[in-house]
Parts: C-alpha cells; sequence; structure tokens
DNA sequence: ACGCAATAGTTGCACTTGCAAACATTTTGG
DNA sequence: CCAAAATGTTTGCAAGTGCAACTATTGCGT
C-alpha cells in the first residue's frame, strides 16, 4: 500500500495541515515508497535465486539464529510479525521443503517448537549472503554512512511507540 | 515480513559483516519493524472507523486528488502499487460499495476511467482526517522534529535507487 | 483497406493471509 | 480431584494477490 497524503489539501481544504503536518505527510510517503520499491526487488530476486519468499527467509533467519535452531510457534508467528494461524502454514509449507520439522514439547503437550533441519541450515547458509548483498545494495548503499545511526534511531523511535504483540 | 538479520553472525561467520555491514543491518530490521507495526495498527484502526482497507483509502485518496476524480486503471494501479490486476478487482469491490464507477472512454476503447462517485468522495473526505490524524500520532509523533527534513531525504534515496515500474 | 503488433483491462487459477471457531493441553479454584 | 478458565496451536472459511492467458480495441506498415 502506497498511501497517497500529499497533494490533499485541495480536497479536504487547509486544515488538514493541522492534524497532519505536510512534512510528516511526505517522510510517510517516502517511507511506503521505499518499502515497497525495496521489499518487492528482493522479494524477487530471492524467489528467483532460491524459490523462497521473503517471509520464508525471515523464519529460517529466526530459527537460524535460535538456541537450537528452534523456536515456540508463538515466539516464531511474533518475531516474523504474521499471525499464528499464517505461521501454522507457512511451517508446512517450509516442512514440505525438508527445512524445518515440527514437535510438540515433552514439557507442556500444548507448545509445539518449530526446527531447523540440517538440510534447512545448509539451504539458509546458501541463500543468505546473496540476500543479504542485495540488502546491501539496494537499501545500505543509499543511505549517507554518517547519518546512518540517526536513521536507524528514529525508526526505532517509531516502532517503539507502536509496540504491542500478538494476534489470533 | 520481518527480515531479520541482526545476530546472524554466529551461524553465517563473521564474513557476513563484510558483505552486509552490522549498522546497515540493524537500519532494515529497523525499517521493517517500524512499517510493520505501524501499517497494522493504522489498517486496523481504520478498518474499525470506516470497514475499508489501507489499499482502499489509497485508491480513494488517489482518486480524490485527480482531475476530475478520475484515472486510468493503469495510471491508479501504477499509483498505489499493486498489479493490474489488482486494481480491478479492487475497483470491483469499490464499485459495489458504490464510491467509485468505471467509465470506458470514449477517445480510446481500451481505457477504462475509475472515477469517483459523489458518495465515494463524502466517503473519503469523512474518513481522511481520523486516518491523517493517526498517520500522525503513530508515525509523525514520533520523530523529532528537527530531524525530519534528513529522515525524509534519506528514504527518498532510497526509493530513488530502487526506481522502476510496473507489473503484469 | 488489411492484417499484425501493441496496448488496456479482465479472468482463471493457485497460493497466501487473517479472523473466528475449534481443538488440545495445562493451570487454577473450590 | 475436577470443572472451568487459560494457553498454544490448528482448521474452516472468506477474502486478497499476482502471474499468465485471454479479450477488446487501436495503431502501424504496407
Amino acid at each position: 500500500m502506497n498511501s497517497e497524503i500529499a497533494g490533499l489539501t485541495a480536497v479536504l481544504g487547509p486544515e488538514v495541515t493541522k492534524v497532519l503536518d505536510p512534512a510528516v505527510a511526505r517522510a510517510w510517503l517516502a517511507l511506503l515508497t521505499a518499502y515497497g520499491r525495496v521489499t518487492r526487488a528482493l522479494s524477487s530476486e530471492l524467489m528467483d535465486a532460491s524459490g523462497m519468499s521473503l517471509a520464508d527467509f525471515d523464519v529460517l533467519a529466526q530459527l537460524a539464529r535460535s538456541e537450537g535452531h528452534a523456536l515456540r510457534m508463538s515466539e516464531l508467528a511474533d518475531a516474523v510479525l504474521i499471525s499464528k494461524s499464517g505461521l501454522t502454514r507457512r511451517i508446512d509449507r517450509l516442512a514440505i521443503n525438508g527445512w524445518v520439522t515440527r514437535r510438540r514439547c515433552t514439557e507442556d503437550g500444548r507448545v509445539h517448537w518449530a526446527t531447523l533441519t540440517p538440510l534447512g541450515l545448509r539451504t539458509f547458509k546458501s541463500v543468505a549472503p546473496a540476500h543479504l548483498a542485495a540488502v546491501a545494495e539496494r537499501f545500505g548503499s543509499a543511505l549517507p554512512a554518517g547519518e546512518l545511526e540517526r536513521f536507524t534511531r528514529d525508526l526505532l523511535k517509531v516502532a517503539a511507540k507502536n509496540a504491542e504483540p500478538s494476534q489470533s
């Protein structure tokens, strides 16, 4: 989604600028555009190179960096920002590829652990460098190094302001 | 998608930092998190308040700010960053609500104009202020005013680096 | 004029998603 | 102990999405 907001004073009247500062509107539009274009490009590059979606990559990355290469379903769902039902089916698909397995937890039978298989780990390792290089190229190389920290801090402030977890 | 990248040197080895600077990785993660949380929140607020999705809002906004409150299907698809087929069906749904109509162009029969109806315009006008206020609150208010311009500029650089249009 | 490439939009299809309800298991309170 | 609430995950279902194939219309080259 793009959420074009600029140029609406003509239809909404000049009062809008009181509710949404035009400079903020421009920033928001810039964020949406940057996000949309970069993820679109990364997504198709990753799909071409490995047949996995960005969301699949996220799941593998989360598991790869976790203790025992395993996470509970809900932890994982929170980490990759999709709904729990969405994760159930994403794990189904990854399991079909042989990249993850699902194991019921012995201590608490409600809990299921999604676990990276050795094949999943190898696949992730083989795919990650090119994907990370693409992130560096499409995102990192556009940003002045000197402003990176500040830029990140601002984004984290936005993220923090909108914290609060989990879905059905 | 979240694309968690931080904390992968343990599994990928320290060479990764040569392909993707950790500071860039943090920035990227921050962008994904901020985007995900804000859009999730805005989307559900907008849906609750008006029954329209963020994508619907985008379409109405684009039409509202256009000459004659109308755009060609493909122009509109480009503007809101969805595929042409996606737009066809989005317009179908908006038409069912009575918010837009579709008219074949008299000069070029291939072209169809999506046009905002008076009802669509009224609806947009009634919904927009609260949505824009939510953008101001969730996004704008998190950002230090003094850094806004720089922040926007950086995002536009990223967007510019990844320019190039349109889908099937 | 005529056929053929180009352009604009729509449809068939397969896939992904989220919500709400269902299911399974554990925890809690009497 | 046991019913009821709480917790974790999966399923039924009803969207929404993109791609490739299709239809409709126009414009070009001869």
